[in-house]
RNA sequence: GGGCGAGUGGCGGAAUGGUAUACGCGCACGGCUUAGAACCGUGUUCCGAAAGGAUUGGAGGUUCGAGUCCUCUCUCGCCCACCA
């Protein structure tokens, strides 16, 4: 395509300056009120960003540009999270070490987010699986660990033999609801595992209530409440002649509805509730259960199966016998492992029971008297309670609250709250991680590689350095790589005896869950960041990311933050004011881009051909940040055009005083909604109010040369390349001066007074349409704007003889009469 | 099954309760070209020759006025999925 400059030298010689003299520099305690911009840091798996990353980059970029030339000291920082499974996986296709290949993807990654032409700081650059950085990382899981809440636990874990151990938010449900791994789509099963966890329920709490400390967008919230699950509810012990067995229920005014307790197959000392003649059955089931859990026992079972075990256990409101079940709905994760079956008001409790013939019993009543058939469908509202001894008449809220308190007086149960979200698992055997840093002395117990707060220990001590290895690959027996290294392992404990290391790493997720913080202050070497740097950085006040990580990066990322601000360590309760998700981009064809399919976009050919600057408007222009759109050819071609149209428009510049006079309103109008846009983040229709003016200015005589300069200013933040060369040009500039950057330049303001036009047209509607304009002055009153339009033709014509019964005048907009 | 979000031209999309379809793509016609590409100009929601009429997934409602607010309903997308 014809093109009217050379965005190859334009890009090479600005690119060179900016970088150069760094300036996009955050400058820490600036007396500019500052801005944290932050986008979700990329993880290396190629050569160069990919398409999605520049969907992900360019407007936040574009935003901190727009703010920085507002006069905020900005921070748009960037790094890698080069720990973990893409950058390992990719090293193993490429038959390098991580650390090979890490450094590489990096430098490519900084290239071509320079070819972009991000304004970021470089001398905030992180790496996460830099000793200097990691050293850190672990300081802080020590923190964790210090304080009880990273601990080891056997637990049921996702695994398969590719990977190993994943973690919950790792693992996806196929198409034919089999689980698979988020990564490569492996099957994975359940297998009991010693493993490291975060205790991050233990804030489940605080992560509910710190939300509304934050402006995130209510979807985004939600999403947050509804993944960590809050259930209030009550325990309650069924006795037996053994041990009692013990329920978690939201509904104990239910309990006179109970036809019978169901444990899990996994059931703790589930034998002790099977009775001889049914132990065969009941091993069977077990059995089946477990193959089903390793296998694909989550496929999704509406149907629900079960057998009876033989005993009873005693209702401890009623006194009724209670047949004791086994099945599989029931979760032993969740809980108590068992629940009291209640098939009249609840959904599953129904289904199990229709299935096996358990009675089925209404012990509440609808409010409002409906009539209700609990035998066809259970009513799982609240209402008044019924057939439930001296209960009965009351309402559920109260029976709920006097039962749970005899249950705790009578010390057969107790309130309880209980949470969806679990613990999480924090141990990987994989080599590509963080050491967990901790050692096993001889007597099995766990030691802390130093103590956190002895300074010199941790200069020492830490990091605990990933040893080099070319035999990284993860082991068949799913057991840590790093186990191999013998020598390695082989430590001593704080006293000097024997000791082994911890040959497990942290996952993916470790590095991301601090990386804002070092941003603030990247180079310490004293401490994870400086408190008083932090101070004047924190929180974070726009937060861009991928929509996948509303329920796993985002959350831990907060729980980490939380606990820190707990231990005073940072200065804020919450990381991030605000965030938003990003969309995705896909290929031409409107499918996920993938290479299987031949429709990846690859941005350093786009660069290359249409620069990138074009490239940036286009992300700009597609539609709003958080939706989803195909890569379309068409529109680069669009918006190159444009550009290239300002190198035409520039021959009409003139510094004469009478220039772009009818361009008056059209340029204040367009500085002032792209002002207002910019706020918004609504950059697709600050392209749209671009392209308006550059129509205009083309019918035009003349443009103004202050005009010009404050279009290029607004373009600045959009083509960054173009508008610096523009900008030198139109100011004559000839070598290069830092503050000389139109980047570094003040946002142009616009003149409210050639806005407004003495006359207008506005509509008139009669009954809801529009029938007629008029002209009228600016500000008329309401007498004058009648009279117009009873005498005007078009209002005549369409009256056809009917009489006005009202008339609405908004002033300045509209009038509409009804007839 | 649950939660959240979205339905506007052939397409991406625009519209503080106030002239729906801005801006762009595509397409059509014209110009420039030996020709094509590129570029430039004009037109382009639909029906209709026109006058006019219809139109924001569908059905109701509130309002002088609804794409926008309310109720019901259909479709699609994302997230979660037996959490007692």
């Amino acid at each position: 395509m014809e093109t009217k400059y050379d965005h190859k030298q334009i890009e090479n010689k600005w690119k060179e300056h900016w970088y150069r003299d760094n300036i996009y520099e955050a400058v820490d305690f600036s007396e500019k009120p500052k801005k944290y911009i932050l986008a979700e840091l990329p993880y290396p798996s190629g050569p160069y960003l990919h398409a999605g990353h520049m969907m992900r980059y360019t407007v936040p970029d574009v935003y901190s540009r727009y703010l920085r030339m507002n006069g905020y000291n900005v921070m748009y920082p960037m790094g890698w999270d080069a720990f973990g499974l893409p950058t390992e996986g990719y090293a193993l296709k490429m038959g390098k070490t991580p650390q090979e290949v890490t450094e590489d993807l990096a430098k490519g990654y900084k290239q071509s987010a320079q070819d972009f032409g991000y304004g970021i700081d470089w001398n905030r650059e992180i790496t996460t699986s830099d000793p200097k950085y990691y050293k850190w990382t672990q300081w802080l899981f020590l923190k964790f660990f210090e304080n009880g809440l990273a601990v080891q636990e056997k637990m049921p874990v996702w695994w398969c033999k590719e990977l190993g151990v994943l973690a919950e938010e790792e693992v996806l449900t196929g198409k034919n609801g089999e689980k698979i791994s988020e990564r490569g789509s492996y099957a994975v099963e359940r297998k009991m595992f010693k493993q490291w966890v975060l205790k991050i329920p233990e804030y489940a709490e605080k992560l509910i209530d710190g939300l509304k400390e934050t402006d995130f967008p209510d979807y985004i919230k939600t999403a947050q409440i509804n993944w960590i699950g809050k259930s209030i509810g009550a325990e309650v012990d069924f006795k037996s002649e053994d041990n009692p067995i013990r329920v978690f229920t939201t509904r104990i005014d239910t309990i006179y509805g109970a036809s019978a307790v169901i444990i899990s197959p996994e059931y703790a000392d589930l034998y002790n509730f099977v009775s001889e003649e049914h132990r065969g059955e009941v091993e069977t089931y077990v059995k089946a259960a477990k193959q089903k859990s390793e296998m694909e026992r989550t496929t999704i079972q509406k149907d629900k199966s079960g057998v009876f075990a033989g005993t009873y256990v005693l209702n401890p409101f009623s006194g009724e016998k209670c047949p004791v079940w086994v099945a599989d709905f029931v979760l032993t994760t969740y809980g108590t492992g068992a629940i009291m079956c209640v098939p009249g008001h609840d959904q599953r409790d129904h289904e199990f029971s229709v299935k096996y013939g358990l009675e089925i019993r209404q012990v509440v009543k609808p409010i409002d008297g409906e009539n209700t058939d609990v035998l066809k469908e259970p009513f799982t509202g609240y209402g008044i309670s019924i057939n439930s001894g001296d209960y009965s008449g009351k309402t559920s809220e109260q029976v709920i609250k006097e039962m749970t308190d005899k249950a705790e007086k009578e010390g057969f149960g107790k309130f309880k709250i209980n949470y969806k979200l679990r613990d999480w698992v924090f141990s990987r055997q994989r080599y590509w991680g963080e050491p967990i840093p901790v050692v096993y002395r001889q007597d099995g117990t766990l030691e802390a590689v130093v103590d956190t707060k002895n300074v010199q220990e941790v200069q020492e001590k830490l990091p605990v350095e990933l040893p080099y290895t070319k035999d990284y690959a993860p082991s068949e027996n799913g057991r840590a790589p790093l186990e191999r290294l013998v020598d390695w392992v082989q430590t001593t404990d704080k006293n000097g005896n024997p000791a082994k290391r911890e040959t497990e790493t942290m996952p993916t997720w470790a590095g991301s869950s601090w990386y804002y913080l070092r941003y603030c202050d990247p180079k310490n070497e004293n401490a994870f960041a400086d408190p008083e740097i932090l101070k004047y950085w924190l929180p974070v006040d726009k937060y861009f990311g991928d929509g996948g990580h509303t329920t796993a990066h985002l959350l831990y990322s907060r729980f980490w933050h939380k606990f820190f601000y707990d231990l005073g360590l940072v200065p804020t309760s919450e990381p991030y004011k605000w965030r938003m998700t990003g969309g995705l981009l896909l290929g031409a064809d409107g499918q996920k881009m993938s290479k299987s399919r031949g429709n990846v976009i690859d941005p350093k050919e786009l660069v290359d051909y249409f620069g990138a600057d074009a490239c940036r408007l286009y992300l700009c222009f597609i539609g709003p940040y958080d939706e989803t759109y195909p890569w379309d050819d068409h529109g680069v071609k669009a918006t190159k055009r444009f550009i290239d149209n300002l190198f035409l428009l520039k021959e009409k510049v003139s510094s004469e005083v009478s220039a772009g006079l009818e361009l008056e309103k059209d340029y204040n109008l367009m500085v002032k909604k792209v002002t207002e846009m910019c706020e918004d983040l609504k950059m697709n229709t600050c392209v749209s109010e671009f392209m308006i003016f550059a129509n205009a200015a083309k019918k035009a005589s003349s443009i103004n040369i202050e005009q010009w300069k404050g279009y290029i200013k607004l373009l600045a933040p959009f083509i960054p390349f173009v508008a610096e060369e523009l900008w030198h040009e139109i100011n004559n500039l000839t070598g290069w001066d830092k503050k000389n950057s139109v980047h570094l330049q003040e946002w142009p303001k616009f003149d409210a007074s050639k806005l407004t036009e003495n006359t207008l047209t506005i509509p008139v509607q009669i009954n809801g349409k529009v029938r007629a304009e008029i002209e009228l002055d600016r500000g008329a009153d309401e007498q004058s704007v009648e009279n117009l339009v009873r005498n005007n033709s078009d209002v005549i014509k369409s009256l056809d003889g009917r009489q006005i019964k009202k008339l609405i005048y908004v002033k300045d907009k509209i009038v509409s009469l009804v007839v």
